[in-house]
DNA sequence: TAGATTGTTAATCGATTAACAATC
DNA sequence: TAGATTGTTAATCGATTAACAATC
């Protein structure tokens, strides 16, 4: 039997399947109706192969000699990632990070609008920022299920995230994105998402790290 | 022949390497000095065997019985991630992401310290922004040269991402941080390490899309 | 000593890539 | 028709996990 393809993408396709609908867009406007994975592979550096596995997910039949509708593919991977419904999302944290993503209106091109931010600063509490009240969180359990939302975006300190996560499951939220460095402890049932900035920093410091020490080898190998 | 180890590590390792160093952090603000790969894997939910696959790439050494030195994992990790050493940074692109990392002075405990910031705007141009004052990018080529900065950060559209990065390769930039969702065609010799957070948002999308659908299914079923 | 834990080799698993048949 | 491109099955590659010997 085969099993329903819906469920079984695998993460790094998952995570490829933007790069290609930002590059569809683009081919999109600039006139281009049809396109082959060799084009597709050359302009984002992937191997064909790969290309047509990824694109197979979305369910876009393409024709042999053709190649694909650019059209078809753009809002198939829309609706595959979810991008064609615009979810309602809760923000807490209204430091730095949290200004920038509560003033970035275009997610609600990629199916997340942020309606409400919550702060436990008093300083904050009722300030307007990027158009939006800032909410104590102590009426997040209220507010969130009233108005059916379902994301939560983690903004905090690492220190107090666990606790606003918990505040979350209580006030019904399904999916968290964490922006804070640090692991959650949530029911089972929960969508986490861990967007941890210095992780990704490790692997670039990390790189330029190790071409720093090559170089000093290589100047003390010539002395 | 081994291998040179700095060399080899896989990517997910690596990835994984600031997960240990927060936790381990922690550990250590608590006064507890030792700690085992199963204590480990168990408040961070890895399998214990991937943990000490893991420790292995910094070179510490445990004791068995024992366990690892917690103080000893935190310096080894903070080398092997260059972490030791702070980069200078510039940053191209003040609008609101951009402005949020130049007001996140915690990165330079994580070997980046953004020293300038740079944009066209020229209502942006002259202000200073979290203590930075914003230059012209035009200067760019120039300055970063004699500070000697080797790393730049893209915080612009992706419609003036590639333009950007050509100017920093200009410039001398040997590593891009780059947050512009889009590809960015650089010699060789360039690292680059993109951060998409639309890509990170699809599989939160994704999940949740799927998630309602089968509740839309369930539903229908029962009727 | 006995048992817990490390370090390492072997087996498994999943993603990528290669090979090739089907198709326009 | 010939050739380019898709779709699919098989082989490869790399990361994870299992098994187990070494050690305190």
């Amino acid at each position: 039997m085969k099993e329903i393809s819906e469920f079984s993408i695998p993460e790094p396709s998952l995570k490829r399947l933007p790069q290609y609908h930002h590059y569809l867009v683009e081919l999109k406007s600039k006139g281009i109706n049809l396109v082959s994975c060799s084009t597709i592979g050359r302009d984002l550096e992937f191997v064909p192969v790969q290309v047509r596995k990824d694109l197979q997910f979305t369910g876009v039949i393409g024709k042999p000699k053709v190649g694909y509708s650019v059209a078809e593919l753009v809002v198939a991977i829309e609706a595959f990632l979810g991008w064609d419904i615009v979810n309602e999302a809760i923000l807490v944290g209204v430091g730095n990070l949290g200004t920038a993503i509560l003033g970035h209106e275009r997610f609600s091109r990629f199916g997340l609008q942020v309606v409400a931010a919550f702060d436990i600063d008093p300083g904050k509490i009722g300030q307007t920022i990027h158009g939006k009240t800032v909410l104590s969180l102590a009426g997040l359990a209220d507010i969130a299920p009233r108005m059916g939302i379902h994301i939560g975006i983690i903004t905090t300190p690492a220190e107090v995230a666990q606790a606003v996560a918990n505040e979350m499951v209580t006030a019904g939220i399904q999916a968290i994105w964490n922006f804070a460095p640090t692991k959650l402890n949530v029911p089972q049932h929960m969508i986490v998402h861990n967007e941890d900035l210095y992780s990704s920093l490790a692997s670039l410091s990390c790189k330029l790290a190790k071409r720093f020490r090559a170089q000093i080898r290589e100047t003390e190998r010539l002395n």
